[in-house]
DNA sequence: CGTTAACTTCACAAATTTCTGAAAGAAGCG
DNA sequence: CGCTTCTTTCAGAAATTTGTGAAGTTAACG
């Protein structure tokens, strides 16, 4: 009674328990090389891989093996960065957390909030070390860069999100 | 002789090293909030401070007050990313480190990379899971964002290039 | 209005990461 | 061909981060 279930074996839930727990490793392992810590990338992957997009603090911990402190944790931490949302199942204290697909393009959209200081930093750099020193003309044109970038970031979701309709519909 | 040079005081490089220090630890510590290790940071922040875009190990190593063994690993990290160029200096044995305005983009847009083995996960995840249910739904859009992303982050980088001679010349 | 279920916070232990000093390894120069 | 100068590697100390158990807090339900 180690393993609830036979490898690669569908359980009584549906689901090959199995194959999902591989893909939620193997996806939070790329988002924590992408910086992200390990709890909430594990969270936000197991998520990810529910049929509903909606897991409570209990489903969580069970399947990923961790405390509900971790759990609590993680969850704050993707809230915070607007990749997962909190919902209250009514009349009960149970707490619901899930991934709206839109929700996830916003979150990668988010990062403009880095940017911004980004530029901010660059914006005093420029001013404290003189625009018209090589330096200064270089922190100038990295700015000049990020607030391209900034617009672009903007318009390309625009285009997303035609592209989808015509390739996911309503959604 | 503890400090070469008052605090605020324009030294004998013709630059106030003061000013120059403050904006390379701003600047780095946005950058080791989204997720850079905090040498490379600094380092990196000291290159786009300085006034021919490249420095010394040692110059570099006395700016921040580490030492050469910090100066080797985070130039390690930063070449491996392409925010950084090594040049070795003819007659010397001492090298150089540069950054080019061209490949601090091309590093940004080296996420790719990560993106990449992103869309693997997820690809293997759609076909694990089932292209037919509900989770597989959700990761397949998904996987279409990012590839949707891909090419978009191309062709942005060229408008940019446009956008960049217009306003810098031929840098 | 007390009881209980669920989530959060806190302090600590464990693991990981990060930086340093010391020694070894290249590469020009005499 | 050995010396010198610069860089890298390595092992270990220090600091930070991370996850847990346990106590605390909130809110539903009888």
């Amino acid at each position: 009674m180690t393993e609830p279930e036979a490898v690669g074996a569908a359980g009584a839930t549906g689901r090959d328990a199995e194959a999902v727990s591989r893909f939620v490793e193997h996806f939070a392992a790329q988002l924590v090389e992408a910086g992200m810590p390990r709890m909430p990338s594990r969270v936000f992957g197991a998520l990810l891989a529910s049929d509903t997009g909606a897991l409570t603090s209990v489903e969580l911990g069970e399947q990923l093996r961790i405390s509900p402190a971790a759990v609590s944790g993680a969850v704050r931490y993707l809230a915070q960065v607007h990749m997962v949302s909190r919902e209250r199942e009514p009349g009960s204290r149970r707490e619901r957390y899930r991934v709206h697909s839109d929700q996830w393009y916003e979150a990668l959209t988010n990062r403009e909030a880095i940017i911004k200081r980004w530029e901010d930093a660059l914006r005093e750099g420029v001013a404290s070390l003189g625009a018209d020193t090589p330096a200064g003309g270089r922190l100038a044109e990295t700015l000049a860069f990020f607030e391209f970038m900034e617009g672009e970031l903007e318009s390309m979701m625009d285009r997303w999100r035609i592209h989808r309709e015509q390739h996911f519909g309503e959604g």
